[in-house]
DNA sequence: CTGTTAGCGCGTTCAT
DNA sequence: ATGAACGCGCTAACAG
């Protein structure tokens, strides 16, 4: 019982400072808000104060006396699939918590695959707003709309998939492309010995999410494991109907399958079309835990899932937010979304 | 752009209840937090205002006025590998930030290995702490120890490893038998498709998180892998040296050994055995991201890494004890660790 | 340049 | 059973 670590209790307080520096609370605000207009005399006294103190500002004063409230709008897809839906409820759980801190959401819906009407709407956010997250497609009129919002001095927030060519803020996500190099090494480690052809489908090519996620997936497959051929993806557009159909063309054409990687959503598509053609021995990696995913991964249908989780997600998206308000630095550490592996062991 | 859902900006605040209901602000504060001394009447006046405005009291006012703060202390391990080392840097982190919540941690280290020195300096913590966290052994006089601070008032938070049948507030870390169990599969799935016996490394069994973890293994490869036999476990001391000297003996006994869990440290150890013995294609599955057991990932060395992420253990254990002060809900989901699973590919 | 002071929203006496 | 008033630590407006 060495080695203790012991916090002195019982903090200063500004007018604390203010005595031992002799000098006024608003002096002392002044200099440790880096405010204008003090002598540097004055000052190094007050720091020097601040420091034999080891005064801290106590935020929740702050935030009191400052008064101030903001409102951010989340602008989040109407194609809703179950991930989207789990994103959505999150963001719901977030504003809960945010109003606690005199902060407000507002949530939008638009079509994620038409980029006009994201682009509209990210074009007509009202001034009144402090900030926006929304989950972007790269493309120029976003890049642009994006950029203009920056420019009106209204930070934003990219959400799951990033537009890194523009000015937004902060990426809420993962790495996409190490995903999708993580899907890949899943897949050979668990098709080990076994030589075929393995499948890909996206949602859509133009999400770039998914495109990064399947440039990953390529690049490691076809590099370190030579007996299997990544086939080039095929899109479901994020639907079961459409990924079924593409499954079962895939299924149809190539009989040397042993792999399918799902990139997007429509899992439930895929599922069905397995089980109609009777392949069991396939192996199968896909995104995103949701109630289907998870019953097929319980189930021994899909193998692994790659995760990000929504709710550290849309708690992330409003601290950075939050953060860039108040003029407080992020966390790194605390903000980076992990790429989440589930076998169905570690299911939470 | 249908589908708004907007927030009321601008809260109401105790007076505008105060006045909506006709009484004074005290009489809504004594309404509001479940006071005694109010008529029936009254109160229903004050909730139906309360519903009215949908009036939700300012945490930061709240915490202001009140103007208490509370200390905390932290028993961690002495005997310090890096995963230890990481934790308690974790928890400084979480002291400094907690000091703006007007709440203090203290530090203390303990040898995590003798269970008379995890109960002194339990039985002997200050009536001054409002809480302790610690990672503790499931020892009886441990129990009785926890048990005992429970009586006094002082609520205790289990760390990484859990004493589940004594009466500590929470237990802040991951599920140990379904991270042996996920070991297992991967296990299982990376060496497919070969024979042979699987050694387990533990720091001691006495650990009870190295106990379940063995446990979890040994139950998911006999269960679903016939072809691998898995080993019963040698003791390691966390200690890289005697894991080393472990590995060794080993690797001398079964030729036909073809994977290697580690349960606890000493990752360096078993790297060195491996390395001198020139077996290279032995599947290796280790616990808990550190520097070497990353570069050890990076060399391909390790295949597969179980961790916790400390940060957040830390994080979650002063929120826990935190919310029991203030009397607040604690929220289950952000407080779950979660099992994580790194491959080379998704280091963070 | 520096000091004084009135709140911010809530808790907590102390009166009534 | 209810109300008035002060204080928590900090910010901001104004005074000097």
């Amino acid at each position: 019982m060495v080695d203790v670590e012991t916090s002195p209790v019982g903090r200063a307080t500004l007018e604390d400072v203010a005595r031992a520096a002799g000098v006024s609370v608003a002096t002392v605000d002044r200099v440790v808000n880096r405010r204008e207009g003090v002598r540097e005399k004055t000052i190094a006294r007050v720091e020097a104060a601040v420091a034999r103190l080891g005064y801290r500002a106590d935020p929740a004063a702050a935030r009191l006396a400052r008064n101030q409230s903001f409102r951010f709008v989340f602008i989040l897809p109407s194609g809703a699939n179950s991930f989207m839906t789990l994103l959505s409820e999150q963001v719901a759980r977030t504003a809960e918590w945010l109003a606690g801190q005199r902060a407000f959401i507002d949530i939008r819906h638009v079509d994620v695959f038409d980029p006009d009407a994201l682009a509209q709407a990210l074009e007509t956010v009202s001034p009144a707003y402090h900030g926006v997250a929304t989950i972007a497609l790269d493309h120029p009129r976003i890049r642009a709309a994006i950029d203009d919002l920056a420019d009106r001095g209204i930070p934003v927030v990219t959400l799951v998939s990033d537009v890194p060519s523009s000015r937004r803020l902060h990426y809420v996500g993962i790495d996409n492309p190490a995903a999708g190099r993580t899907a890949a090494t899943l897949m050979g480690r668990f098709l080990r010995g076994r030589k075929g052809a393995v499948g890909v489908i996206a949602g859509s090519l133009a999400l770039r999410d998914h495109a990064e996620r399947q440039f990953g997936f390529h690049q490691v497959l076809s590099s370190e494991f030579p007996d299997l051929i990544a086939l080039p993806a095929v899109e479901g557009r994020d639907d079961s109907e459409r990924t079924q159909a593409a499954t079962e063309a895939l299924l149809a054409r190539r009989p040397d399958l042993v792999g399918i990687y799902n990139v997007g959503a429509g899992n439930r598509g895929i599922a069905a079309a397995l089980k109609e053609s009777g392949r069991s021995d396939i192996v199968w990696i896909a995104h995103e835990l949701t109630v289907h995913s998870r019953r097929l991964l319980l189930h021994g249908v899909i193998e692994a899932i790659i995760s990000q989780d929504p709710g550290h997600e849309a708690r992330s998206a409003a601290r950075v937010l939050l953060a860039r308000c108040w003029g407080d630095p992020i966390l790194p550490d605390q903000e980076r979304i992990r790429i989440d592996i589930f076998l169905r062991d570690n299911l939470p």
